[in-house]
RNA sequence: AGGCCCUUAGCUCAGUCGGUAGAGCAGCUGACUCUUAAUCAGCGGGUCCGGGGUUCGAGUCCCCGAGGGCCUACCA
């Protein structure tokens, strides 16, 4: 069975396939190992380019990938590229020989090669390794996508992001700068004294925040398990327990709809600050997103499709109602009646559901009509308590929180607040929360009766903030979809 | 989940009014020892996403399905 459907893989191989396969043969016959083994690279193709005058004449041993060959019968240039970038190699059959020379005149576009060979610049000004010896690698079986246009179609570029990142340079430009601001990003929260910790991506209740989970199954313990919809409820345990500055870096899950803004697996950043409040968080923020800006970016200006944004702080703090009267034309001072509200959402055609709190409604007019406009980084502040269940009450105010979402590019970047800590509030918040889930809210929190028995241990009075990593990569590599900075996005298998 | 659009050679793309399936790159053969989208001569390469229908005849028109993109909705 397995014999017969190789051998009709064989036959439907294409002539690009037979080609290669034939020219594997070959080489073994020669008795050359197709598949190669350790070689020590000296130099990186960026740096004999930037450094030319420090190598020129010098041996060096390159390795990567044969991007192109220009045969010119007794020698060859072909383009190498490593991790660092490109460089051409030139192999001439007077410098290596009959053998040798035969050799690298079987190699393919795609093909893995070590050189060893002396740094020259030939007469077009091209910095070239010359070389001395040539060593396969690997032996590519299938051929790269096209030299000049590379790969485009933007489905086979997510499948096989291996090719992407071969053929398109500012895909790799892309990732290595995702992993640089990670890099600061961690750097930032250490150099202030935060632990950065690691808490479960599975858990029987899926808490902190408003999301429909995945669920798995536990076999030994035969028990549902849930994905984690969001970092806090461990880490305020982690406050607790005392430890006051800390934060982790994550997976996060939520099981809803994919978009160029949503993937169901995404990174966030949480952190909490024991003795802080939602004001020190906008402060923590703005310095936080400079300082990654800086570092990746060199500045505090960015461009993001086509719109300047300058991250110099301080940013503007917005009350939820003043943005409703500025935007929108809203007339409130303070949180409507229910009635009121559901009746301007509806005059403005907005849709909502049958049983949508104030909170929900207020939430809904926001996005609608005020969150677009915020182009330039701006604090949106003091939220209604019916939508934020884990943040404490504006003592002046008791139906709003201390909380604020961070709005750059019209897009939520960073969700925030002064964290609850009173026991008693909080469950009422989590039976809120329990009841909007039976009455068929599946997004309503789960009760976590596990974090509540820790809050009646005391934990201290914390300002936490949550950040949308892959967004945050998203403004600072000017990616139109999240897809472009994830490198294995969610799709759809074939077939 | 709903709407609009896309799917043709390994890749990037043409394909007229329904009438024998095209180009460039890549590949193969040959020439060529400083090219760089190397050049020159020649050759091969197709499940036109899948299934059904209309038609003498379908890559093209119609229906169903698959995958993808964008927008809307939910969320970060």
């Amino acid at each position: 069975m397995e014999q017969e459907s190789l051998a009709n893989d064989e036959a439907a191989l294409n002539e690009l396939l037979r080609m290669r396969r034939q020219k594997l043969a070959s080489l073994k016959a020669k008795g050359v190992d197709p598949y190669g083994h350790r070689f020590e690279q000296t130099a990186l193709a960026k740096e004999i380019r930037e450094e030319f005058d420090a190598f020129a004449g010098k041996t060096v041993r390159v390795a990567g990938r044969l991007l192109a060959k220009r045969t010119h019968g007794k020698a060859t240039f072909a383009d190498l590229q490593d991790r660092s970038g490109q460089i051409q190699l030139y192999v001439r059959y007077d410098r290596v020989g009959e053998e040798s020379y035969d050799l690298f005149k079987l190699l393919d576009i795609g093909d893995i090669v070590g050189v060893e060979g002396t740094v020259f610049r030939t007469r077009q000004g091209e910095i070239t390794v010359e070389a001395a010896t040539v060593e396969l690698l690997c032996k590519s079986l299938r051929p790269l996508p096209e030299k000049w246009h590379g790969l485009r179609d933007v489905e086979l570029r997510y499948r096989q992001r291996y090719l992407d990142l071969i053929m398109n340079s500012q895909v790799r430009e892309t990732f290595y700068r995702r992993t640089g601001i990670i890099r600061a990003l961690r750097a930032f929260l250490d150099a202030r004294g935060f632990l950065e910790v690691e808490t479960p991506v599975m858990a029987p209740v899926a808490a902190g925040a408003a999301a429909r989970p995945f669920v798995t199954h536990h076999h030994a313990l035969d028990l549902d398990l849930y994905l984690r919809i969001a970092l806090e409820l461990p880490l305020k345990r982690l406050l607790v327990g005392g430890l006051e500055r800390v934060y982790e870096l994550g997976r996060v899950f939520r099981n809803e709809g994919i978009s160029t803004r949503h993937n169901p697996e995404f990174t966030m950043l949480e952190a909490y600050q024991a003795y802080a409040d939602y004001e020190d968080m906008m402060r923590l923020t703005e310095e936080m997103l400079v300082s990654v800006a800086e570092e990746v970016v060199g500045c505090r200006q960015i461009r993001y499709r086509g719109q300047e944004i300058d991250l110099s702080p301080p940013w503007p703090r917005l009350g939820v109602l003043e943005a409703l009267r500025r935007f929108a034309g809203l007339p409130w001072e303070q949180l409507p009646e229910r009635e009121e509200a559901w009746q301007k959402a509806r005059e403005l055609g907005i849709t909502l559901e049958q049983g949508a709190s104030t909170g929900k409604i207020i939430d809904a007019l926001l996005q609608a009509l005020v969150e677009p406009h915020l182009q330039q980084p701006t604090f949106l502040v003091d939220y209604p308590v019916e939508v934020s269940p884990l943040a404490k009450r504006k003592t002046d105010a008791p139906d709003l929180v201390y909380r604020f979402e961070l709005f750059i590019a019209g897009r939520e970047l960073v969700n925030a607040f002064s964290e609850l800590n009173d026991p008693l509030d909080q469950r009422e918040r989590f039976l809120a929360q329990a009841r909007a889930r039976a009455g068929g809210d599946e997004e309503a929190q789960m009760f976590d009766h596990d974090f509540l028995e820790a809050l009646e241990y005391g934990m201290p009075p914390a300002g936490g903030m949550g950040l949308g990593v892959d967004r945050l990569v998203m403004l600072l590599t000017d990616a139109p979809s999240i897809r472009d900075v994830i490198l294995f996005p969610t799709l759809r298998p074939l077939g």
